[in-house]
DNA sequence: GACCTATATTGAAATCTGTCGATACAACCT
DNA sequence: AGGTTGTATCGACAGATTTCAATATAGGTC
């Protein structure tokens, strides 16, 4: 499980203004990682974009031509990634998206403004 | 090789606004899974944060304790995937970031303004 | 309790990935 | 041409990842 509060430390500078640290790097490269699957990113999109923010499993598993135990598996890895949370309500689970994550992610991958123009205004 | 526009195609709803079909999933997974180890992220925000845009390989190698061979591979998956572009000037190779990918990223990652706010302004 | 359904965990097989040493290639310099 | 240096590719190996079938667990119903 990532820890939401170290997972990119306090003013994050970002990918791409100053080099990572190593522990910077290898706890932002556990959360690409769990991107880094096609099933993973269809199971998070999916769970994202759903309109009342939540998905049942029952409802993500028969999306897929795997066994239900593989879907599991990778809503796990996508949970210890922080970026969904899950919910037991009765027999169902639902998934919800944490923003939090893919917010900080859509920031550190975010040119600082004065890179994004190189070229000095004359 | 990732083909820049097909990356993402067309209008690009992003993750979190519709479930990605199979290919759109395909391809953005390998991007991610480029960014899912520490070593290439550093070298990424290396590259994507020298100040003259460019960096010789022969200043990324020696910042690891990794033998020549894995960074000179660790590299070449970065450029497959898109996210940076490498030129040879005589006896060096110099790498640089391409902010289209990174960019295309950033914008996936990030939330259609009317999802950030769920509560309806009463 | 016994039974059923939904989800998670376990254990094993196949494949993929990160790493290295050895070697090839490219460009420069005598 | 021959030698030297920087970078890429090859082949191999250890460890990680994806997947499944089997089983366990949680909660509901009868």
């Amino acid at each position: 499980m990532i820890d939401q509060d170290t997972a990119a430390e306090g003013c994050r500078p970002g990918l791409l203004s100053a080099p990572l640290d190593e522990d910077q790097a290898a706890v932002l490269a556990k959360v690409f990682k769990a991107l880094g699957d096609p099933v993973r990113l269809r199971l998070l999109s999916m769970i994202a974009s759903r309109a009342g923010g939540e998905v049942c499993v029952c409802d993500l598993t028969p999306a897929f031509d795997l066994s239900q135990p593989t879907i599991s598996h990778h809503l796990k890895l996508l949970r210890e990634a922080g970026l969904i949370a899950s919910e037991r309500r009765g027999t169902w689970v639902y998934y919800r998206l944490l923003p939090e994550m893919t917010d900080r992610l859509a920031g550190i991958l975010t040119r600082p403004a004065a890179l994004v123009v190189p070229e000095p205004a004359a």
